[in-house]
DNA sequence: TCGATATATTGACAATTGTCAATATGTTTT
DNA sequence: AAAACATATTGACAATTGTCAATATATCGA
């Protein structure tokens, strides 16, 4: 666990965008096509976010076909939670 | 408190130079003198993510003469340790 | 007051990032 | 097999960001 491989999973947090769909999967797991209905950006961007947001371990994804369902994953973001622990005690 | 402005916030973490300030001032209080000859930046550098931290509420400055003291703040972290719980519960 | 020191600001530039349109891949339905 | 649908990838571009050199501001010591 270096200084850089930290600033990339909180550089996973650091865009308006994927902090919206963060908040949306707060509810509970998410299809792509749900999340793409709820905000203002085109399908491609999506699917680049959810790269980075997936990368970032905070995010679970789950293939069902033609679906893709996003959920926020327990053990990632409890390693997040962690991390920020360890920079402001 | 909106997207956008969380995102700021999670913004001045997302730096492996300014992850490394926050380290060293886990140790407590620091001058700014002290912070450069610890990292490989020029000065200007090091005043510029100064003032991101500083903005972001994560990091507190007390002016002593011509030196800066530099450390986190107690308030600033729970904030934003209460903002990474709304967004990953 | 003058020179030295600590920090901030400005301007320039390269690297990174967010976005879209177009296209590709994979899956379901007919 | 072909059409329709969901998602991923690619390439381009504008906006943002990290960095430095140069300069400005402020404070201290002689």
């Amino acid at each position: 666990m270096g200084y850089r491989e930290d600033a990339k999973i909180f550089k996973a947090l650091a865009d308006e965008n994927r902090l919206r769909i963060l908040s949306l999967l707060q509810e509970g797991e998410r299809c792509a096509c749900v999340l793409l209905e709820e905000l203002n950006i085109t399908q491609s961007t999506l699917s680049h976010h959810m790269k980075l947001l997936c990368d970032s371990t905070l995010v679970d994804y789950r293939k069902d076909g033609k679906w893709m369902h996003y959920s926020i994953s327990k053990e990632g973001s409890e390693r997040v939670k962690n991390m920020l622990n360890n920079y402001i005690r």
